[in-house]
Order: C-alpha cells, then structure tokens, then sequence
DNA sequence: CTGAAAGTTGAACCGAGTTTCAACTTGGAA
DNA sequence: TTCCAAGTTGAAACTCGGTTCAACTTTCAG
C-alpha cells in the first residue's frame, strides 16, 4: 500500500530534519509509508512511534531523526493525501463533456482512488480531530473547487444556476460518503454504476 | 448545552451500576452531561476523566460508581446522540407534502439540531476510532431510512426510480456536510434558505 | 586511509491519564 | 435514634507511550 505516498520532500518545521543523502531520504520515505499503513489500520490514537519505527524496520530514536513528532508526521501526511486526492481527480477533469458530466467522471475518479487507498479516510477524518487545521483546509479547497467547476458549467449555460456554496458542500458531501460506502465499505458494487446514479441525481434530480 | 442528553436510564453492561437513589441519578445525569460537553469540545482524546469529573463537580472515583470505564460512557453518548437526531426528524416526517418536500424538512430540521448541538459532529465522527460499530449502525440507520421513505414516494408516483441504496448515502451525505458547513461553521446563514438551496437540488437536479 | 558528518540505536526518562480502593459521608427505613 | 446500603472521596498504584540522548556505525570526500 500506499508505495506514493511520499512527496520528493517533506515539510518538517523551522528545525531541519530533511534527510542529506539517500540512505536517509530511503529511512524517511519507509517511514512515511509505514506510518500511512499503520495510521489507516489503526487510527492515530492506537499507532504508536514504537509500532510505525518497528514496521519501517528502524529504531525507534530513528523516527526523531526525521520528524519532530508524531503529530508533525500526521500532518505531513494529511497534507499528502489531499494533495493526491486532488491529482488523482485533475486529469479527468480535462476530459470532454458537459459540466455535469465532469462531476460524474471526477466521482468515479475519486471512488477509484478511495478503492486503492482505504486508509485515506481514517486519515483525513481523524485529522478533524489531530490537525484540525489542515482537516478544514482540505474540505474548503475541495469545495471551492467543485463551486467553482459548476459555475464555468453555469456560463456556458450547461446547469441551471446560481450556483451557491451549498452545492459544493452538497456534492462534496456526497462524494464523500458515496467513497466511504463504495470505495471503502463495499468493495463489489462497480464503480461506475454507483457514478452514474449519482449523476443521474444531480442532473435531473428525483421527480 | 446539553440538558436532554441524558436518557431515562443508561446502559451500562453486565455489572449493574444503575444508580439506585434519586441522588444517584442526579449525579450520572451530571457525569453525563459534563462528559457531552467535554467530548464536544476537546475530542475523546483530550477530555479525561478528570476534566468530566471536575466539570460535573464531583470527586474523581465517583465516575466508576456509574460507568466501568470512559469507553463505555463514550458509546452510551454516541447512542444517545444518534437517537436524539432521529427523534428530532422525525415529527416533521408526518408533515404534508410530496416525498422529496418532506426531505426538505428533514435536512431543515437536521439543521436547526446540528445548531442547537454542535457536540453532535465531534462525537459522531470521533465513534469512527472510539465505537465503530456504533459509528456504523448510526449511519447504516440513517441512509435505510432514507432509502424507505424514498421508496414510498416512488411508490406514490412522488420521485423518479428505482430508488438504490446510493441515493440514500448521497443524501446522508449531503445532509450531513450541510450540516457542518452551515450547522456547525457558519451559523448566520439562514436556514431555510440552505434547505432550500439543497431541496431544489434533489428535485429537479443542476440541467 | 582517515576524519568528520550523517545516520542509527534502544534503554531510560518522563508526564499524563485511567483505574483502584479503603476510609468516609449521607439519607432514609425501622 | 440507630443502622446500613448507597454514594462519595482523592491519594496512589499502574500503565502506557512519546521523547531524549550518548554511544555506536556507516558513508564518503579528501
């Protein structure tokens, strides 16, 4: 799992802890992964630095080499899977269709990834609690950006507006429990069939 | 905050420690509120038992009196929170008006409670790594629900099916990110006018 | 080959928070 | 008034896990 997780570089704070060479670069990067597991499996409560340390296949003090806490390296990785979040979606994005039909495509998207990474939610959602900061930060840009995707639709008159911040937080809402039901619960359903209920949702509505 | 969340009697598990005075209950009933309010604020994690002791003025062994442990009391919360916002939607169920109209007033009435009670979204989602099979049964409720009532619309000619079980984890969803956007975050915005918002989404879609 | 910088190690330190428990208080029934 | 079950108390035992650090190993430039 999770063999991407890593960024070329971590942010780490005003006391440098960056890795000088590739022996270190390789430790760091074992332990981001093995804290990406650990943190999906058990939560961040329940990992502790003894168990990500023992997983990565390091020593303990190692950990402290390259992070200054346990909380710095959950944020690091918070930030980490927003950003991947978002990578994952951009390219469908680009593809041709309506609007609407984009929306679709990034669901379907977004399920996909959810599918790969089942550890993406216990992440992002106990940062509501560990990193609040950077938990409201990830759902305000995914919001802002669905608003603002529905509005270019809007002016080229291919949905009904005003658009309003509700919508994003609708469709984001959404998305979101759509991904915990079907990418992370129920692993059968296929993706697309769930996609495409969704998207017949929002664009004619129930009645 | 908080005065109703405590249940008549509370479950406690195989060793008895119901309260047997009036005294008794008093005192659980104020362990019980301090500990919402305590969850509320500061998370699982970072309230003690200490802080909820303190908070309900009472000395620190008599928590044991009446819960086994602060895992216990967790669970016997999140239950308690889930049964509040079912009560609390329900009586506008029985009000007239189509199918999807009556979803309106149960986002609207979902609103007013995640106001009224903002602890709700920290304990709730916080189950995820402290009760997860309360967590789970919270959500599986609420999204059958849904799904039942849309049926009976669609029976009624009221909503376009086949109603599926995505549509009612995208609602779930959509309500439950209306409610901590508008609920919980921004609390000036009036609230009808994001159900509002939010209904003529479901109705007639965004094309 | 050599020295120094980078990296590694894990025992020990440390604070925090849960839980226990034996002594003490309260309240009401007989 | 007496007695006892129910309730209360808070110091202390206990557990757990994050963090430190001084000794040790590896790597590589000169």
């Amino acid at each position: 799992m999770a063999g991407s997780v890593v960024p070329a570089t971590v942010a780490v704070g005003p006391a440098d802890k960056s890795p000088r060479t590739e022996r270190g670069r390789k430790t760091q990067r074992a332990l981001l992964d093995a804290a990406a597991a650990e943190f999906g499996e058990r939560g961040f409560h329940e990992s502790s630095v003894v168990s990500i340390t023992a997983r990565a296949g390091v020593a303990l003090g190692t950990f402290y080499t390259y992070f200054e806490s346990k909380d710095v390296l959950f944020r690091a990785l918070v930030r980490d899977m927003s950003d991947q979040v978002r990578d994952r979606v951009a390219p469908v994005l680009a593809e041709p269709g309506d609007a609407i039909a984009r929306e679709g495509a990034a669901l379907g998207a977004f399920l996909g990834f959810a599918r790969e990474h089942k550890e993406i939610y216990r992440i992002i959602d106990e940062a509501e609690f560990v990193a609040p900061d950077e938990w409201h930060r990830h759902y305000e840009r995914t919001a802002q950006r669905i608003v603002e995707r529905l509005r270019e639709g809007e002016a080229r008159g291919e949905v009904f507006g005003p658009i309003d911040e509700v919508h994003g937080w609708a469709l984001m809402g959404m998305n979101v429990f759509l991904g915990l039901r079907f990418g992370v619960q129920d692993c059968e359903r296929p993706l697309n069939e769930v996609a495409d209920i969704a998207n017949a949702l929002i664009r004619n509505g129930l009645a």
